[in-house]
DNA sequence: TATGAATGAGTCTTCATTCAT
DNA sequence: GATGAATGAAGACTCATTCAT
């Protein structure tokens, strides 16, 4: 149970210009996106992701080697955002407990604001090959594993239970995704998104004292 | 924000013998399952469903009208094995603080029973059409006010937070689901599922005390 | 270096009447010798041989699984049809000699008849996956043998050069390709086909003579 | 019946440097070759052969004019290889018994050297459009017709049968072409292939014999 | 009711060739 | 002359659904 590695696996293009790689990608993700979340991925044709993105069909497959690819593009750009925002939102602070605060309501926000591709990531990793559904899920471990050591730095000085700092990392890390999931419910069943998610911050703050109970 | 009222949308069949509609489509739904469940929707076909449940193609379109139908059966299904479960697990119990823990107890193991059906369920909901989807995600708002009230009696004589209460409602029943989704990392980050699963249930009835508080 | 044992490869199928199977297949069969020897097999495209069988994309595909199966099926038709001709000619004569005449006079014979086809399935083998190659190969051999023991009873009393004799055998098969590979410059350098075909069957039954010598 | 004249279609190309022309060309037929004989025609790609060429796909092209210009090259490279080889081994012979022979070996010698090319070669003629393919034939029928002389001067003194030389000319330059063809089922046949060569050889030297009997 | 063959629109993907730099 | 990105036509194959028997 060490923490996981990951390799990356670049997807392959028949480009040589990195510039070039780098801004059709670009393209293409937020081209992806567009279509994605607005039809689901089985139902998303490769032809409308490429004039989605601006590209013709032989253009965008000099970039990418199957629609799996595009895919597993879009999972490696939301991950990085979201690993990136929270890291970005607790760069400045060194207070443990606000460490951990300051990270827990940005990865809340994160989902929320990205509630579309979040939603269809989650979903979506039935379409990846066996080395790419494992490469994401080392990287959502990766993450929870952010989370689990600033739980540990928060308690230090405690006397915690093992396993309950474990599960709660896990669990302050997947709660928000509510947001996405229960979208519909949740705007029925409530005024406002705002009051809900303050609902949802302070269920999960509340959550942290989990830990040392009992 | 009234309760829900579901209609019931029918799944039409071109067969009068009402037996044999019930008897055809229990086989097309455990036969469904077996494929869904080890393939996905969206490479699970029509004709191995068919083989699954022992039907030939023509005879399985006597039963349904689209591949569409099939998946809504699935949830029709799997969504009222879950709502009884609960409600026999809460059915001789009258302590209200019993039943609570009782229905989330049993929430979390039945999620945990029937992940691989559960895990579909949420993944599939993209393919359901407007009006069934509407249907379903009804279904799963009586769910969660199945909870509600139960919250509710448990916190009959307190003064407790209205938004807080339904966020609860809405957290603790979704919250189990996590053993679906992160299956993967629960299993790498934990000895043994017994182990997570107590913690799990610990957290979501230390999650009771959120709504009080404040 | 025993006699090859060919385990035949069927050609998977969804459709279950057997005889529907048989009669669609001669169909295909017959449609693919008639596209792919106008335009061999990589610009032969499945819909050109669909419409030249009757039969529509997707029905031809419920008989095939691939556009390799095709090329596979016409292989075996025309193998089996060169080995029936060989073994009907042979079939009554009981002299040694006048049975290898036979073979090897109806062994040129069938190839200059199915010339196109012929030609066909020696370009073609490129298109053969190892497995199907294989089969193909094998099947060859065994036809080569065929002649193999001919020659072995047609000299029978002789002392022989073993290593003679099977290269006659192999030589012997193979000469009266040269109608097919050489059927253009055999039409510029000869008036006839006919006295073309004469001289064939005289150089290869002088070839018989070659095992012996020496 | 004459003899046919070759009017050699050069291949076009935009550059002027005949120089670089030629070394451009050598690298392209070495690297097509590698390629053609690895994959086949059909599934080598033209920028694999660029690859392999080690020139990029717009530098290929400024030195042909379609991928069929690239066959018909290598097409060209090889039938001057093997009618090179043959004049020079006969270049100092002056008995014509020994440069029917000498050609008759090197010719054998020369399609196993080459024996990839030579199937290729055997192969490809359907990728050639008609005017090429034609020059192609040509090509070959000078060669038989080289054959065909050398048997003359043999049996010049002799009363032969001349549809029987002709015809000889066309098997025994044919034959050889056995060990492409056959590859596989020699091997698995004989022990050795050098013992394989030798009886061809014989078989071919005995086939002279044909000429003038009956 | 049951059967299973037929249908054909729709999808991903490849690749020879071109052309602006 | 060289480069390599762009192009888009074309091809193999799938599969939900229908319908004659």
């Amino acid at each position: 149970m060490e923490k996981s590695k990951i390799v990356k696996k670049e997807v392959k293009t028949r480009i040589k210009n990195a510039n070039l790689i780098d801004s059709r990608r670009k393209q293409i993700i937020k081209g992806a996106i567009k279509v994605f979340t607005a039809k689901g991925f089985h139902s998303a044709t490769v032809r409308e992701i490429a004039e989605e993105s601006g590209l013709t069909m032989g253009s965008l497959y000099n970039y990418i080697r199957s629609k799996e690819d595009i895919i597993y593009m879009v999972y490696d750009h939301i991950t990085r955002i979201l690993s990136g925002e929270v890291e970005k939102a607790i760069a400045g602070v060194s207070d443990p407990k606000e460490r951990l605060k300051a990270a827990l309501r940005q990865n809340l926000n994160s989902i929320y604001r990205y509630q579309d591709v979040v939603m269809f990531i989650y979903k979506a990793s039935t379409f990846l090959d066996r080395e790419r559904l494992h490469e994401v899920l080392a990287r959502e471990t990766e993450y929870i594993e952010l989370f689990e050591d600033l739980l540990r730095e928060y308690f230090k000085e405690n006397e915690v239970n093992e396993i309950r700092l474990r599960a709660a990392a896990d669990l302050l890390t997947y709660i928000p995704v509510i947001v996405t999931f229960r979208r519909w419910s949740l705007r029925r069943r409530f005024d406002s998104m705002d009051t809900v998610l303050k609902a949802i911050l302070d269920f999960v703050l509340h959550g942290i004292e989990f830990v040392p109970e009992e």
